[in-house]
DNA sequence: TAATTTGGTTAATTATATTAACTTGTTTAT
DNA sequence: ATAAACAAGTTAATATAATTAACCAAATTA
């Protein structure tokens, strides 16, 4: 059966993002940026619907004077992203 | 590196469709719907999406007197929902 | 023969994602 | 000191995609 998959994870950035944070402690802006090559708005967008959802904590700081915007998964965020994996499973059976 | 995914297949439905006809010859309009659970327009929509593609063959013919649709994959379609697989990978388990 | 069902399609609406323009503050060059 | 360029974003506008609602043609059932 193809199970829904939760759309607030099936969107590729925010897919790569969320991807990104759960093996990581904690994730800046700019890193997302480079490493998904996204604009900064959509970046800045994807990041706020995560956010609404509480799959991720949004911290701001700063560094050398620069405003630094720091993320992290949420436990939610967590649950949310391993069971979006399973339930993609079914529908690209790798076995 | 996060590749793109193809848009045409990172669509729950139209990933649905094109992971049951990897797997089959075959597979009627019909069945889709009963998998799927999704609305008749919103499949005639993305089977058009896929056939335009090259992704899909769509073939109409009747059966009991009722129009019936079969749907096959192209090797086009295959070799995407290989790449999309693959490329989908290292957003899902990414060690 | 009037409703209902099958198997869809098309048009209209809604929701999403992406881009473009803007903001605040910082650093560098003049 | 100030203008120009850069960092790190945000917000508003636009483009794209997905979903629903309305429709159609033919077949079946009451």
């Amino acid at each position: 059966m193809y199970e829904d998959l939760d759309p607030l994870l099936h969107s590729q950035l925010r897919l790569a993002i969320v991807s990104m944070l759960v093996t990581s402690e904690k994730i800046e802006f700019t890193h997302i940026k480079e490493e998904t090559r996204a604009a900064a708005g959509n970046i800045s967008i994807q990041i706020k619907k995560l956010q609404e959802a509480g799959y991720i904590n949004v911290e701001k700081t700063f560094k050398n004077n620069y405003p630094k915007t720091l993320l992290s998964i949420t436990d939610k965020g967590v649950k949310a992203f391993e069971s979006y994996v399973n339930n993609l499973k079914k529908y690209i059976h790798p076995e």
